[in-house]
DNA sequence: TATTTTTAAGACAAAAGAGTCCGAAACACA
DNA sequence: TGTGTTTCGGACTCTTTTGTCTTAAAAATA
């Protein structure tokens, strides 16, 4: 897989805030629930995206997490590179540890030149972008047979 | 990463039993040492390769692995789909069950755009076209700190 | 036939990723 | 102040990947 798990469901939770009125904090058991993700591994994840400023968080009784700033300033490489980190976009695809310019591997220059447009794809896509793409289409976050919203 | 371990040492091995003298067995043990991959994982993922007629096997001494077609018949995809599988370039990148043209997740139709060349670019490259740029521009398939060529 | 070289196959161990659980801290509100 | 709600942080378990080890089978050769 391209992106771990955490990352993927961190994605998915940031998406899923994104779509809801800014600033109000969204509970993430309310989260876990409609993305049908864990509730504990979920709330690991959303840490790691407050802890990097991406979202905030608020205790207690209306409290939840809520975008740190607006979705139209949120990339999804921010996100990934907070979970996952970079390695996806730097690493030899073949492995090998000293891989570059000088010393590179045989698949070095066409992987460089493949990985570009993918390194764009999330370094130019926003939040908010992918949050109204998926409001204007009926688009979905969660597997359709398992969606809670509303309790079908 | 996008190629798991066992999948990266696969393709590092064809290649270099792939500028060998054709028809030559190379001994699992050689190729273990000049890439500095563990032996016992290596002939492991070997015996993938030889199972799905990428390889050809010979038991006892002078045996080896050579290998089943020439360099410029079997193609990087090969190795990544008996090791790996497809699933690399067919899932969906949010990790949704059902994501495809009917029900997409929001990078659908994007990452669907961003994977075609991957895709091209394991399909159209050959061992031998590898082998030969790796020849002829001097390049490496093992950390050059851990070469093993004529014991240093 | 006995010995050596090599792959084949499977059991096992270690490490990393994914997921669970629990006690604590912060906050709201009565 | 007490109670319920929520995130925080760490410890823990389960699963998959990675890596190791041991024994068997096949082949060559003396």
């Amino acid at each position: 897989m391209l992106l771990s798990k955490a990352c993927i469901y961190g994605i998915r939770a940031t998406l899923y805030v994104g779509m809801q009125e800014a600033g109000k904090y969204v509970p993430i058991s309310t989260i876990a629930k409609e993305l049908d993700i864990s509730f504990h591994f979920l709330t690991k994840i959303l840490q790691i995206l407050t802890q990097n400023q991406i979202m905030v968080s608020y205790r207690g009784p209306n409290g939840g997490i809520s975008l740190a700033r607006a979705g139209s300033d949120i990339h999804l490489i921010e996100i990934i590179e907070a979970i996952d980190g970079r390695k996806v976009f730097e690493e030899c695809i073949l492995g090998m540890p000293g891989c570059g310019i000088n010393k590179p591997c045989p698949l070095h220059d066409q992987w460089a030149l493949t990985r570009k447009p993918l390194l764009t794809m999330f370094t130019t896509t926003t939040v908010a972008e992918l949050a109204t793409r998926v409001k204007r289409d009926g688009l979905r976050l969660a597997d359709v047979d398992k969606l809670v919203s509303g309790d079908r």
